[in-house]
DNA sequence: CGAGGCCCAATTACTTGGGCCTCGGTGCAGTAAT
């Protein structure tokens, strides 16, 4: 045992990375690692998370294996480890030469590895675990982990058996990092990764400089002329949000017609254009880069002046992790919602796919039918299905208690009793259907976003589970007016609209010397953030936020419900509960 | 849920409107064809 474990980290730090200095709260986690630990750090992107598993890497003894979302992800930092020459570090992944997968396992297996970078779907295969776990790995890092929550449920649900994967390297110690993650998103994360009481350091959320704006439209063609206009006045340079690839092409062409250089990006354009759109954003060459969601991970350009949505994406979780690309210098940066009522419903779209209940059928039905274990691959096979929906399958089933995972490998037994199929499935069904009610009130929270009259950034600070006083001064609603525009434009796009009109009441009353009395009456009440509660008909819930009158919670069964704290205390609608032991 | 494309009808002459249908976001891996 080392009796200083922080004198040691600074001096690895210095000596090893040249870094003089550590953030409090990277030393605090890499100490919560050092110790075994699990450890969830939620830090700002230039903070230096990745600090936080690369120093305890050079002093584990064994490698750090790292699940990182994407392939551009791993080769980038990949190459800043080989460049500093800091780790050794390698990659195992579709996108390389097979030579060079070889050559990297050689190298694991031999013991000369500090970090190994793959995506979850790497380990989610027998082969791979085996080699890895004869590594003995003495660290998992899941980098970007909020993708285990957004995209584990159905996009990528090999994000959800990363706790087995876990299991089978042994059980290592297990560091999740995101930029962002409200207290439901990292209760997901911790529970989905099985983590054991793990340390949370969360820093601050609030990014000050960025000035957050809301224009509302009814029409959509408005909404366009005001997203263009807007795109072509705001210093640059900029990224354009939109929903549709469609939209995203249409409106940078728009864009390249005022005489802007702007490109689109989305899943639809060629890796070859993808690659140089965003090479040419980083250095400086392009003025706007209107893309869909896909643009933004491992993107760190500092000085991006705003972040414009054309449309509202589907969750202030999204919204956050988009808009907190702008600004990373510090220095004033924009972030502007053209919104239109009707475009939620493209999220709510996107919130509700449901499951196939024949797919569910198809594997309950055959692991029920060879009564004990199966393996995954013959799995696959069997039911005739790829990779991603079976583990989709499975992840259900066995959320549902109809499946279970053997911890000696990836071998699949049927739940107890003879429960069978239709059961198995309706529980499936019932799980998945919870989680797209949570979705779908995700939403309704980004349209509470859109419409509020109050502060926008107590608002959003509120659903991260912080709480702002008083008025922030630099959102729309404060009276931080938009800048680098003739007087009134932004108004002007919009002064057609009714719902811009609302909006605009809504700033008169707020800064007409302060906010009603009440605010400190209201105060009174034990609905503070965290705060378990229960509801007669909606179960049990977490308080996540509360002001203005209003307490929102999170319920299990239901999602996000928005309650008037004075209906709630008429009519006692909320029950206290006790603390929750951990 | 809602937008846009397509077809067809109605009407006045080549454009418009309604009904119907389809599509809509994120990436990995592994395979087939060059």
């Amino acid at each position: 045992m080392f009796a200083l474990p922080s004198r040691r980290l600074r001096a690895t730090a210095r000596r090893v990375f040249g870094w003089q200095k550590l953030r409090p709260a990277q030393l605090a986690a890499m100490k919560a690692v050092m110790k075994r630990r699990d450890v969830i750090a939620v830090m700002p992107t230039g903070a230096g998370k990745s600090a936080i598993y690369q120093v305890p890497a050079a002093l584990l003894g064994g490698p750090a294996v790292v699940v990182s979302p994407l392939i551009a992800l791993q080769r980038d930092q990949m190459q800043g480890l080989l460049d500093s020459g800091a780790l050794r570090a390698a990659a195992v992944n579709s996108a390389q030469r097979r030579s060079d997968n070889d050559s990297a396992w050689e190298r694991i297996s031999a013991s000369s590895i500090d970090v190994v970078f793959l995506a979850p779907e790497q380990l989610a295969k027998d082969e791979v675990l085996d080699r890895l776990a004869a590594a003995r790995p003495r660290l998992l890092v899941v980098d970007e982990a909020h993708c285990v929550s957004s995209w584990g449920h159905d996009f990528r649900p090999d994000y959800l058996r990363l706790r087995h994967a876990r299991e089978r390297l042994g059980d290592p110690p297990v560091l999740a990092l995101t930029a962002s993650a409200a207290a439901p998103v990292r209760r997901d994360i911790a529970e989905r990764l099985g983590m054991d009481d793990p340390v949370e350091i969360v820093a601050g959320f609030d990014r000050p400089n960025i000035a957050l704006e809301v224009a509302a439209f009814q029409d959509e063609a408005a909404k366009n002329r005001f997203v263009v206009e807007r795109a072509a006045v705001e210093e640059k340079p900029g990224v354009v949000y939109a929903t549709t690839r469609r939209a995203a092409d249409t409106l940078a062409r728009e864009l390249c017609g005022l005489g802007l250089d702007a490109e689109s990006y989305h899943a639809g354009r060629t890796s070859t254009d993808r690659g140089d759109v965003q090479d040419r954003f980083l250095a400086g060459g392009l003025d706007v880069v209107v893309a869909t969601s896909a643009f933004g991970m491992g993107i760190d350009k500092a000085d991006v002046r705003f972040v414009l949505h054309a449309s509202v994406p589907g969750s202030l979780d999204a919204y956050y992790q988009e808009i907190g690309r702008a600004g990373r210098d510090g220095a004033p940066a924009r972030a502007i919602l053209a919104y239109r009522h009707k475009d939620l419903g493209l999220q709510r779209f996107f919130a509700a796919g449901a499951p196939d209940a024949e797919v569910l059928a198809r594997v309950a039905e055959r692991l029920r039918k060879a009564g004990g274990k199966v393996r995954a691959t013959a799995l696959r096979t069997e039911c005739d299905l790829s990779a991603t929906r079976l583990s989709a399958a499975l992840n259900l089933l066995e959320e549902a208690g109809a499946v279970r995972t053997a911890r000696d490998g990836s071998r699949w037994t049927g739940g107890g009793g003879g429960d069978g199929v239709d059961a198995a499935v309706h529980a499936a069904l019932a799980v998945d259907a919870t989680h797209r009610k949570l979705e779908q009130s995700r939403v309704d929270m980004m349209r509470g976003y859109a419409e509020t009259v109050d502060c926008r950034r107590r608002f959003l600070l509120g659903y991260f589970g912080e709480t702002a006083a008083g008025s922030c001064g630099s959102c729309d609603n404060c009276g931080g007016r938009p800048s680098g525009l003739p007087d009134g434009r932004a108004l002007r796009a919009g002064a057609d609209e009714p719902a811009a009109r609302g909006r605009r009441a809504g700033r008169r009353r707020s800064a007409g010397g302060g906010r009603p009395a009440g605010r400190s009456e209201a105060a009174a009440h034990p609905y503070r953030p965290g705060v378990r509660v229960r509801h007669e008909q909606w179960g049990d819930g977490e308080v996540m936020s509360e002001g203005d009158g209003k307490v929102t919670v999170l319920f299990s069964s239901v999602g996000y419900r928005t309650l008037s704290v004075a209906v709630v205390t008429d009519r006692r609608l909320l029950a206290r509960l006790p603390e929750p032991g951990r």
